[in-house]
This record gives structure tokens, sequence and C-alpha cells, in this order.
RNA sequence: GGAGAGAUGGCCGAGCGGUUUAAGGCGGCGGUCUUGAAAACCGUUGAUGCUAAUAACAUCCGGGGGUUCGAAUCCCUCUCUCUCCGCCA
């Protein structure tokens, strides 16, 4: 959520930022315009509240009974009133808080103008893409042939979009997500947490995923969980209403889950091997920061993702999101992609973004910088380090050998007993 | 799933219809004293909204609803926590 005060009090700089992510600012006027009869309600509202509370004093020290009940009568009829305006508040602010929770995140300045991802910035390459004295195999095309993918047997347990992971590839991924938990946390200074795979609904609303994306999430009607569809959800909102103490900033987790996506929206895309399922692992980065440290906070969270990548040797790139390609919550984001050589693609392996402080106000995540000063808004960042499935497309596709083994990479090695081989 | 108990300010804990605009303690902050510290004593101490304001006012005693001129306090309801039993990886 944005802050209601930049609207009120900057009205024209708010829609023509929001247009800059092709999104109708038209929302912005309603909102002014709620804002408006709502404090003006409030106002009356309270100063009715006041004049009865003043009364009822007056009520217990009065000993005059015609007095007394005169002043029943009177804080009677203010109660009849105050009790029309707050239904009339509450429809009000209803809306109003409806209409906010949709406002996207404003942009930050350094975001290229574009209207989608073909005005996305392609920041630098890293790491040589291999070369091959042979035709590279596409990982579905190994997994199938050496029996380590079975896709055809997570269609009948589940469903399409589903596969089961076998022997060295199913070894493989824990290795994998290991590895990415052992060097953000030894290496990047992380804190490991474990959070649950199911949340409430305030989390969703908390990151932001509700009520826009509910389409694109599982949910338990039965007892009201939601599957997580990133650890972002539960990590962050490990500290919804919360004041953090002075000192503790920047927060920095690293959690590894299992992620739940129905994919409507991608329905037809991708269907052929394990890039797009509705079950997918990821090793996820959390920082919560002061709001002023927010950038460069981004510029390490992208490093320490990138690390992981640059230790395992893969190609990849780093890829600026132009405004029209932001997502909802994000300020500032960035997409890094490891470079797949069977199946020819750049894979986002990972999305980083700042977030400012447009989801510690729907969370409630505040600071003090001491003692004695006020809360304020923290801000949260998040990236992918990284999403195991297109890592394991990428380590399989670019360590295949001529005859169809997997070359472990030497950052892996110690997670798989030393073996050359999968 | 069955039975019972409970939810109050950063923490502990009183209050059970009107100086509660939440006692008292702990902790925190400021001060007195001291070479310094501790102890002791004195003062202070949250959130939200509106606001130029650390002013005034309003809201906040788990959530929602009700009774009343007036609710932390009474009633209903939901949620959560704890204890015991049952079941269980």
């Amino acid at each position: 959520m944005i802050d209601i005060k930049l609207i009120r009090e900057q009205r024209e700089f708010v829609k023509k930022e929001i247009e800059k992510l092709s999104v109708s600012s038209l929302i912005i006027d309603e909102i002014c315009e709620l804002d408006e009869s709502k404090r003006k309600l409030l106002y009356d509202t309270e100063c009715l509240r006041n004049t009865r509370k003043i009364l009822s004093r007056e009520i217990s020290s009065e000993k005059n009974e015609e007095k007394v009940s005169a002043k029943k009568n009177e804080v009677k009829k203010i109660n009849d009133t105050i009790k029309f305006q707050e239904e009339d508040l509450a429809l009000i602010d209803n809306k109003l808080t409806e209409l906010m929770l949709n406002v996207p995140n404003l942009p930050d300045p350094d975001v290229p103008l574009g209207e989608d991802d073909s005005h996305n910035v392609t920041v630098s390459y890293f790491n040589e893409k291999k070369s091959f004295e042979f035709k590279p195999l596409a990982h579905y095309e190994i997994g199938e042939k050496r029996g380590l993918i079975d896709f055809e047997r997570g269609v009948k347990i589940s469903g399409t979009r589903f596969y089961v992971l076998k022997k060295g590839f199913a070894r493989l991924q824990r290795a994998l997500i290991n590895f990415m938990l052992d060097t953000h946390i030894l290496e990047h200074g992380y804190e490991e947490v474990y959070p649950p795979f199911m949340v409430n609904e305030d989390c969703l609303v908390g990151t932001g995923q509700l009520p826009k994306f509910a389409d694109n999430l599982y949910k338990d009607d039965d007892s009201g969980f939601w599957f997580v569809p990133t650890a972002e959800v539960p990590v962050t909102n490990m500290y919804r209403d919360e004041i953090i103490d002075p000192g503790l900033l920047p927060v920095k987790h690293v959690a590894y889950t299992a992620c739940f996506r129905k994919e409507k929206m991608s329905a037809g895309k991708d269907t052929r091997g394990i890039k797009r399922g509705h079950q997918f692992d990821k090793v996820e980065l959390v920082k919560i920061v002061l709001p002023e440290k927010a950038k460069e906070e981004l510029s390490s969270l992208i490093s320490d993702a990138q690390d992981i990548l640059n230790r395992l040797e893969i190609p990849h790139r780093l890829v600026q999101m132009c405004a029209g390609d932001l997502s909802f919550s994000a300020a500032e984001k960035y997409d890094i992609e490891a470079y797949a050589p069977g199946v020819n693609e750049w894979l986002e392996v990972s999305s980083c973004s700042n977030f400012n402080t447009f989801q510690s106000r729907r969370a409630n995540i505040k600071f003090k910088r001491d003692k004695n000063s006020r809360a304020e808004f923290a801000a949260t960042l998040n990236g992918s380090g990284l999403a195991l499935p297109r890592v394991m497309i990428a380590v399989i596709e670019n360590y295949q050998t001529r005859d169809g083994l997997v070359k472990i990479p030497d950052a892996l090695r110690k997670y798989l007993n030393d073996e050359e081989f999968i």
C-alpha cells in the first residue's frame, strides 16, 4: 500500500507515476473523493462522541432527576446520529481500503520507462556460454532417457504440470537446496528459517498477493489456509504487526519452501519439462531494512543470488524490469536469467525486488531507530536464491556429457558424496 | 475429538458499570547523589487517526455484535492460547 498522505498531497504526481506502469490512474481520483468525505465524517463523529462523553459524565454527578432524564434523552439522540454516521463511515472506509489495496507500488526513479517486457534492460552478462562438441539435449530428454524424471507418473498421481524426480536428480535437487542454504548462511550472513507452507489470509494481503491475485493461489476452503506461492509470504509476515527493536535491522532471512501456484495465466505455456509446475522448490532471501538503505540492500541481495550461479559456474544475465513489467508490489525489480543450452533459453531463476515500504504498510511492519523514537515503516526486499527446477535445468543442461551423464559442478561435490557424475 | 481455564500497555499484574483521562511492579529513558558505577530517591514512559504541533480531540484492555445516559468491567458470538484426556507422524 502506498501512503495515502502522498496521494492527498501530491495527487498529480502519484497519477503520473501510476500511468508509467501502464495502469489507469482513475482509481486515484476515486480515492481522493472518498478520503475527503471520510475525514469530514470522521471529524463530525468525533465531535459528537466528545459531547456524549461530557454529557455522560454530567449525568453521573447530576442530582436533579428531571435534568438527568433530559440529558439522557439528549445523549440518545446523539447516539442515533453517531450510529448513522458510523455506518456511513464503515461503508466509505471499506471501499477506501479496498481501493488502496489495489493501488500498485510506485516505480523507483531509476526504473526505465516501457510498457512491457520488450522494454526490459539487460544490465550485463556473466560467465561465458559453454561450447559443446555435440548437440546439447534438453533436461527432459536426459531425464526421460535415464529414468531420472518421471513425467507420466507425475500426471498419474497428481495431474498435468506435475512430475517425479528420481534417483540422481532427486538427490541433485536436495544437494542444491543445501548448497544454497549453506552459502547464504555462511557466506552472506542470512539467518535460516523454516516457515509453514500454509498461511492465513492476512499474510497474503500483507505481502500483496491478495486481493488482486487470488486466482493464482491454492486455498483450503475448509480451514481457510492458503498454500504459499513463495516463502516471501510466510517469512515477511513473521514480522507482521511488529515493531522491530532498534539495532536489529537489517533482518536477513533465508528459507527453503515448496511453492504452489495455479499458473492459470500461463496455460499452454512451458508445458514441457520441469520449468513451470504447480509445485516447485525455492530457496528465498528476505530482507527487512532501513528505508534509506533499501536500494543498496537490493544490490547486495542480487549479488547474493548471483553468487550461487557463479559458484556453479553457470552463464547468466541480469535484467532490469521496465515500469510496465514491474510486479504489483515492487518499486524496482531485477531478474536473473540462467542460460540453458538444451532448451536454448534464458530461464528466470530469480526475481529480486525492492518494495520500499509498500508491503510494510500492508503488513504493519515497523521499526524504531532508538528506544524513544517514533515507530516507522521498514523497507522490505526479497529475491529467489534460487528457484530449484530452473537451476536444475541449467545444471543438467550445462553439465551434460556426450554420453548423457551430468558432471557434478565442483561446488556441489561435497553435497554429493564427492562423486563426479550423475 | 472430549472436559476445563484464560486473553489487560515492552513484560508481569490489579481492576469486574461512572475521578480508569488503565492501579502497582519490572524494564527503558531523564535527573539528584557519586571520581565513576551500583544502590537509593525524584520525574518520565505505548499505538492509530486528525494536525504546523512532542497542543487539543477521538479511537485502542484478543476480534465482532448487543445491553446502558455511560462498558476493560454485564450479555452473545468468533478466534487464539494453556491444562488434562483421546487420537496420531
